[in-house]
RNA sequence: GCCCGGGUGGCGGAAUGGUAUACGCGACAGACUUAAAAUCUGUUGACCGUAAGGUCUUGUGGGUUCGAGUCCCACCCCGGGCACCA
């Protein structure tokens, strides 16, 4: 065959055989007989109107070739594709153009399929989905109403992000920086009712099942942050007797905001109110509340009982006032004016700067609001609620540091400016009383939304305290490091032998060093106090322990009194700077064993900072690094430690120290930082979401036989500006009647986000005509099911890392639901998840739409050089996992060797290739671990020795084997042209023992060294037995070697069988 | 700031602690050709040297080892994710 590689031509006959012969599609399982199932599963792209992106082909490709080469491996595989066509993308088009999206959905679906048909992938198009048919999207909406009736569904009024320009409502996850993830709009705070799904619900199984399947590890560790889960513990905070906060008069004056230069709880005073004036106030009190007036009892009915989601007390008294209704952890007070009480005497504004002062919100609604107009009473009382649970009479905190909590010297809850709100709440470790602060740093939505602040174990406590003068009390302190132990979990020690000096003093900047010859730079020692030592016993032994002086004479400790401890920490355990110059004399005596040498080697410097600056001796950059450490001011130790200063847990350690302390002083509790999924879109082009609204009996599921609620046609796809959706307007499919009780009812107009379809596709794929269900539990059973070690699932998923916190998680999330209703066989939807890099544009800059330049038309490279060379490119430009430039140049190297490998197939000789099992023992193991890079270079590499010694048709044919996965065309032309007339895809996949023996009779090449140097190489013949006596013989006698050993003497020799002999000589061994 | 990756020729990259730079692109030289393209052959980390040969080299500085791109410590730079998460 002497005509040209026409890759066109090729290419075009093959992908219209094999859709004739369908050998791609998965068998059931009847007909699969003995055969393992093989579930893999590519991403199902977004049909866009812009194409296919070369980045799909990179995914695609690299799972084609793992479902090509498990086919020949002997098992049945199934390689879906399908198409998640709802989405923003086709509804924007729709709005600019009045296109139907259901039309353009059938037009890019159309194309994408042909693109993907073009690229020769061995999916099985008979169980093609589309999450926009009715008979798919009936099952989406199923699914939605069994989220519903277990109470994972459900609707809640919520400040949602709101993007003006999309007219959409975001999820959290949706919004990047503020801004609308799709446009680029700032995103607004807008109230919606929306429907919700529960996913919080399974943070703790979907973290702790990550355990059980084989994802890349640092997709488990993305969706670790995600789900964001923290053990702590909730610790209750109750309220002091509300202290007078304004001074009275002389002798009682109150320093308020708290004062203090830090220095303990001196100067930290507050006085507790005027036991009898309190006494007489609250009598007041007593008597209003058994004497409300009527628009003061009405709202009481609304507020009680943590109606409002949060503590309201009513007729309170708050200093020397008495308030109407408070809730005292959220500051909120809600005045009702009218009948005003013989004791309310003083202006109303006097109340309100009275009240603000203490940091309390007031509200006031007049008594004919609050007869006549509850509802929006009630509304506006929600809106100046500040967000998060109320507890009443305590403020309840999350911690994670819970055994702080005698450090704990303030409290703070969630405001827009730091400032003191005037209350005061009790440490309930210490039994002091501690004030209250809004802080700008503390979230509403985070914890309880109130922390504890512990200035001296957070950062961000640490700098509020600072700033506002607060108390620092320390009540965890680093353990001490000694280098002398192996070294601990956690800490690192510097080498030993590198460890020369010691004590340096910050305040008259002097350093002691003791250098060492040998090694010029110089470091610190670290170490810490043991038993009972003081520091200048420590530290002796230190010195003594580091150089062997076992005579050192302590002579004066410079820089004040000797504290806690003394030497330096680990970069992340280095806390304070208070550090102390000892001076020690070393006396060397005679009964040391040390020797000569070692004795000269030791002296005792002293330099100043200056000096040791301009030291040049000093060259290793540690030291710097080090005396940076000793200088840093103070800072929070946020590490753990040993207790003090806390009561009877002085002394514990931290980690022990959690477990008691939670116990005596709070609950243990689990916090996410996952929300709940914002399930409502109020878009058109989704699946309506199957819910009935009627006035008397509220929400009401679609019943299941009217399933699929269809998404009607209308005229205008642009969301209307009341933030409905378009379907709003569609009144004769809006308007229905009450599935409960048959009177007039709304459908929900709000659609679902583009994430429903996606979340449970793969089980589709598994019985996609299903008419009666989602799919029958024995094709699920089949192709997901628990088999052997493998806990189930699809077995292989590849996918996009920016799909890790969303889709991944939902799907996650959706299949562990399905598993608790015990409608799925397994627990995991995914048994092995790996992801591919991003294909950059040339120059290494994102592809984007805006920069069309940058986007590469994979038609047009199909056109230009075939699929397969597509193929082999895509796979050969990179490691797989990493992101690589597309660069068009380099795409001439694969096309080289397609038509080489072409040509080759005239030149077939009886020459049998020598590497030929290495080979396919490499491309073999290389296709499961996705190294399809180096797999391709084994392939060149095979075709240059054949292209150079010739090649059998034999191996040759062997080679077309390993080649097919990658180049499936050029191989199956090939194999054809051969005298094959079936298809190459279904050969067996090639094993060592048919290939030759793995080569161990080949020649030797041992390496020859002096001291790790290569000197020289011996060659042992292939029946040769290659043991040191023999390679140390031969190397001998050669002169290069020779050379090196002249005159020396050889100490040691290292022989690496088969491999390196290496002469060790010791003057030349590097110091 | 925290958490993941990564840093090797002109470029993409390869290398169970044991010949660093495989494979490919590009470049240079040669063959074929009237010529060019294509193809084929050879060369291609840097420096010194006519050569034999030698020295240096995997972001930087140290360490461990007979031997380090690979292991340990520290730092610098690039990419990605999260971000007052108590």
């Amino acid at each position: 065959m002497a005509e040209a590689y026409d890759h066109n031509q090729i290419e075009q006959k093959w992908q219209t055989e094999w859709e004739k012969s369908g050998i791609y599609s998965a068998q059931e399982k009847s007909e699969a007989g003995e055969k393992n199932k093989f579930y893999c599963l590519v991403e199902f792209p977004f049909p866009s109107g812009d194409g296919l992106h070369v980045g799909h082909i990179r995914s695609y490709t690299a799972l084609d070739i793992l479902a090509r080469k498990r086919r020949m491996m002997g098992q049945n595989v199934l390689y879906p594709m399908g198409w998640d066509a709802f989405g923003l993308p086709t509804e924007n088009y729709a709005i600019k153009t009045g296109k139907a999206p259901a039309l353009v959905t059938q037009e890019n679906t159309d194309n994408f399929r042909k693109q993907l048909k073009a690229l020769g992938f061995s999916f099985d198009w008979s169980r093609e989905i589309n999450t926009t048919d009715p008979e798919y999207y009936k099952w989406t909406q199923w699914l939605f109403l069994q989220f519903y009736q277990h109470g994972l569904a459900y609707k809640k009024k919520t400040l949602i992000n709101w993007c003006p320009k999309d007219k959409i409502g975001l999820a959290n996850e949706e919004v990047v920086d503020g801004k609308c993830e799709r446009c680029g709009t700032e995103v607004e705070q807008r109230e919606k009712e929306q429907w919700m799904l529960a996913i919080t619900k399974y943070a703790d199984r979907l973290d702790k099942d990550l355990d059980t399947v084989d994802y890349l590890e640092k997709i488990k560790i993305q969706q670790r942050n995600w789900i964001g889960r923290s053990e702590g513990a909730e610790i209750e905070f109750p309220f002091s007797p509300t202290p007078d906060p304004l001074p009275k008069g002389e002798g009682e004056e109150r320093k308020n905001p708290p004062l203090g230069g830090g220095n303990g709880w001196g100067e930290f005073g507050y006085q507790t109110a005027d036991p009898v004036a309190y006494r007489a106030l609250q009598e007041k009190a007593v008597g209003m509340r058994q004497n409300p007036t009527e628009a003061e009892e009405k709202l009481w009915q609304e507020l009680r009982d943590n109606k409002l989601g949060c503590h309201f007390r009513r007729q309170h008294i708050i200093g020397k006032f008495i308030v109407d209704f408070v809730c005292l952890e959220k500051m909120l007070v809600v005045e009702v004016d009218g009948d005003v009480h013989d004791y309310q005497k003083e202006s109303d504004e006097e109340r309100t700067k009275y009240l603000a002062q203490l940091g309390y919100k007031l509200i006031r609604f007049s008594n004919e609001e609050v007869l006549n107009n509850i509802k929006k009473v009630l509304e506006q009382i929600n809106l100046a609620l500040p967000l998060g649970e109320g507890a009443g009479g305590v403020i309840k905190v999350f911690t994670t540091r819970p055994e702080t909590i005698f450090g704990a010297t303030y409290l703070a809850i969630a405001g827009k400016t730091d400032k003191f709100t005037g209350q005061y709440v009790t440490n309930p470790a210490t039994g002091e009383e501690i004030p209250v602060w809004e802080a700008e740093y503390v979230m509403s939505d985070v914890g309880t939304g109130a922390l504890m602040g512990v200035p001296a174990h957070d950062e961000r406590d640490f700098a509020f305290a600072q700033k506002h003068n607060l108390p620092i009390r320390e009540v965890v302190t680093p353990k001490m490091i000694d280098t002398h132990d192996p070294p601990r979990e956690g800490v690192k020690t510097v080498a030993r032998n590198a460890i020369q000096a010691i004590i340096i003093n910050p305040k008259n900047q002097k350093v002691l060093c003791l250098k060492w010859k040998k090694f010029p730079w110089t470091t610190f020692i670290t170490g810490g106090i043991e038993g009972d030592e003081d520091m200048v016993e420590a530290a002796k032994r230190e010195i003594t322990e580091e150089t062997g002086y076992k005579n050192v004479k302590y002579v004066k400790t410079l820089g004040g009194p000797v504290e806690s401890h003394f030497f330096a920490n680990h970069k992340n355990e280095n806390r304070k700077a208070v550090f102390h110059a000892l001076v020690f004399e070393l006396e060397n005596e005679e009964q040391q064993e040390l020797s000569e040498e070692e004795k000269q080697i030791h002296e005792v410097v002293w330099l100043t900072w200056d000096e040791l600056a301009k030291d040049k001796n000093i060259k290793c950059s540690e030291y710097e690094l080090w005396l940076d450490r000793f200088f840093k001011p103070e800072h929070a130790w946020a590490s753990e430690g040993v207790m003090i200063n806390s009561s009877e847990f002085s002394g514990l350690d931290s980690v022990e120290a959690r477990e008691k302390i939670i116990a005596k002083f709070g609950t243990a509790k689990t916090t996410y930082k996952l929300r709940d999924w914002i399930f409502s879109r109020q878009r058109y082009w989704g699946e309506p979401i199957p819910m009935i609204f009627c006035s008397k009996c509220d929400w009401q599921p679609v019943p299941e036989s009217d399933l699929p609620v269809i998404l009607p046609e209308v005229k205008e796809y642009q969301p209307r500006d009341d933030g409905e959706s378009p379907l709003a307007s569609v009144s004769e499919w809006v308007n229905v009647k009450c599935p409960k009780c048959g009177g007039e009812a709304r459908r929900e107009t709000d659609t679902m986000p583009n994430w429903a379809g996606s979340s449970w596709y793969y089980l589709r794929y598994c019985d996609p005509e299903n008419a009666q269900e989602f799919a029958s539990e024995e094709k699920l059973q089949y192709w997901l099911g628990k088999t052997g070690t493998s806990l189930g699932g699809v077995d292989w998923y590849n996918g996009g890392m920016e799909h890790t916190t969303l889709h991944l998680l939902y799907s996650r999330f959706w299949h562990k639901f399905l598993f608790d209703l015990k409608l799925v066989p397994n627990s995991e939807p995914y048994q092995k998840r790996t992801s591919h890099g991003l294909i950059l544009a040339e120059g290494g800059v994102k592809m984007s739409k805006s920069k069309p330049e940058t986007i590469i038309n994979p038609d047009k490279i199909v056109g230009l050089y075939g699929a397969d060379t597509l193929r082999l490119y895509e796979m050969f430009m990179g490691p797989f996992e990493q992101a690589v430039a597309w660069n068009t140049e380099s795409i001439i190297g694969p096309r080289r060797f397609l038509e080489r490998v072409w040509k080759l197939s005239d030149n077939l000789s009886e020459k049998t290739a020598e590497n030929l099992a290495d080979s396919v023992q490499k491309i073999t193991s290389d296709i499961e671990s996705l190294k399809f890079n180096t797999a391709i270079s084994g392939l060149m590499i095979l075709l240059n020795t054949f292209e150079k010694e010739g090649v059998s048709k034999t191996d040759y044919e062997v080679f077309l084997k390993l080649l097919a996965p990658f180049a499936p065309h050029i191989a199956e032309e090939l194999w054809q042209k051969l005298g094959h007339n079936t298809s190459i895809h279904q050969e067996k996949w090639p094993e060592l023992s048919e290939s030759g023996e793995k080569t161990t009779t080949r020649e030797q090449n041992i390496m020859i060294q002096v001291n790790g140097i290569i000197r020289d190489k011996i060659v042992l013949s292939g029946g040769q037995e290659a043991t040191e006596e023999i390679a140390k013989n031969m190397a001998l006698q050669s002169p290069k070697v020779q050379k090196w050993l002249d005159n020396k003497t050889v100490k040691k020799v290292v022989y690496i069988p088969g491999r390196l002999l290496n002469f060790v000589i010791y003057d030349n061994i590097k110091t």
